[in-house]
DNA sequence: CAGGCAAAAAGTGCATGCACTTGCCTTTGG
DNA sequence: CCAAAGGCAAGTGCATGCACTTTTTGCCTG
């Protein structure tokens, strides 16, 4: 239809249309239960259904949407039991992740981590939410590298993905930011000391915590369904 | 091209292919680095290649193939240290199932888990290696499952199935199959305790010895490798 | 007026075709 | 004889079209 259009392409269109949609349903732009209609997305993206569908189905198998055999495909509907499920699951990633960091990591990381750790302070005086959200974000990518195991690396950080969109407004919560990087300083503190058990533990309660500030969050869910449920159509 | 085909298929046509292609994956009847031109395989399977495409897409995902824009696809070459990685996330994973299992499982489950136990040792006795491998996977499973975590079966069913190719060889060891079902006994033990720690630990035991076990077959990889290279063309 | 049925509309699943990219091979100039 | 460039073949990426499935809507019947 277009002769060339902008497409340019740094990776394949699907490539792009995966990361655009996954980010739209991370950030919440399309919610869980929505319809996610073929020709529509197509329209879009100012592309075929082709791409679409293949997109669709690399997100399928990430786990962010949902697809049902000749009935089109919604936004995963995440359940109150299978987001505590991942909760928990990222509770015990990131204390495997902390474990062997504790165990594993080179000086260089080790002095690298506490050096970021200590930085990040300052962010915590200033109050500055949202650049300590990324700091954040860094920090435990740190200890999944730093578990030295890319299979867990990837298990974490797909498991961590997935649980974006739940985890956003954790640090709007009042004292979280101060907090937090208390957590983070036993973590890190346990780390410099070798102590994985103690490492591993303190990831497990700092991640427990995270998930209690948002379950507030989904609490709200039940309106969501309804929603949804509604959306359908 | 043909009317109608056998096509009936409980499921759709692109699932029966990712598990067909997966299955020649796992079970190494497609090696690691063998190219999967998507027109031949269109062939093989007597469908176009949109729905070979789809199913490629969705195996990227899981991981055994790769795929590399412009340049086709080929079956996922697994590095000794990838290999080593999720051999050891499959412990951990494992040890975290078997410690939720103990804490959590319903007096039903551990009855059963119990019998079924129990009931294997008879097939260590009569040598019954294909019998005891299927128990053995069923056994596993009910760990997953006993964890009441469908995140976490998710992550630990998925990693399996990723390690299957390597695991087959294992019980051919000789003295192999009474050594698993004693681990399976420290396990089951400790989980009828109520033990988790303990039922993580040797959770986490049982696999590290199978990982070192198929370590025996990993070391054949170069081999492979070469070989792979050259199917390449 | 409610319930059910049937036909049409919508939307998915797959096939086919064409453009573009990539890798290889030939050809030509140094 | 070697190296670089250009062309050729193979194969991927996407668009479009048609068949089949699901869902909806309007109509008929009880």
């Amino acid at each position: 239809m277009s002769g060339k259009r902008s497409l340019v392409r740094s990776g394949t269109t699907v490539d792009q249309m995966v990361r655009a949609i996954a980010d739209r349903i991370v950030t919440g732009y399309l919610r869980p239960g929505e319809k996610l209609d073929e020709g529509s997305l197509a329209a879009r993206f100012e592309v075929s259904r082709t791409p679409v569908r293949e997109a669709l189905g690399h997100l399928s198998a990430m786990g962010l949407v949902e697809r049902r055999p000749n009935r089109g495909a919604i936004v995963a509907v995440i359940t109150q039991e299978h987001l505590a499920s991942m909760f928990e699951s990222m509770a015990e990633l990131e204390a495997i992740c902390a474990r062997f960091s504790a165990e594993r990591m080179t000086g260089a990381e080790r002095r690298s981590l506490e050096l970021e750790h200590q930085a990040s302070a300052r962010l915590v005086q200033l109050g500055a939410e949202e650049d300590y959200e990324y700091f954040n974000t860094d920090f435990h990518s740190r200890l999944y590298r730093g578990a030295h195991s890319t299979h867990i690396h990837d298990l974490t950080m797909t498991t961590r993905s997935r649980l974006a969109p739940f985890r956003r407004a954790q640090f709007m919560l009042p004292g979280r930011l101060a907090k937090s990087w208390q957590e983070h300083d036993v973590i890190v503190t346990a780390i410099m000391r070798g102590d994985g058990a103690a490492a591993g533990k303190a990831a497990r309660d700092h991640v427990s915590i995270v998930s209690e500030a948002s379950a507030v969050f989904a609490a709200a869910d039940p309106m969501e369904q309804r929603l949804s449920r509604s959306a359908r159509r």
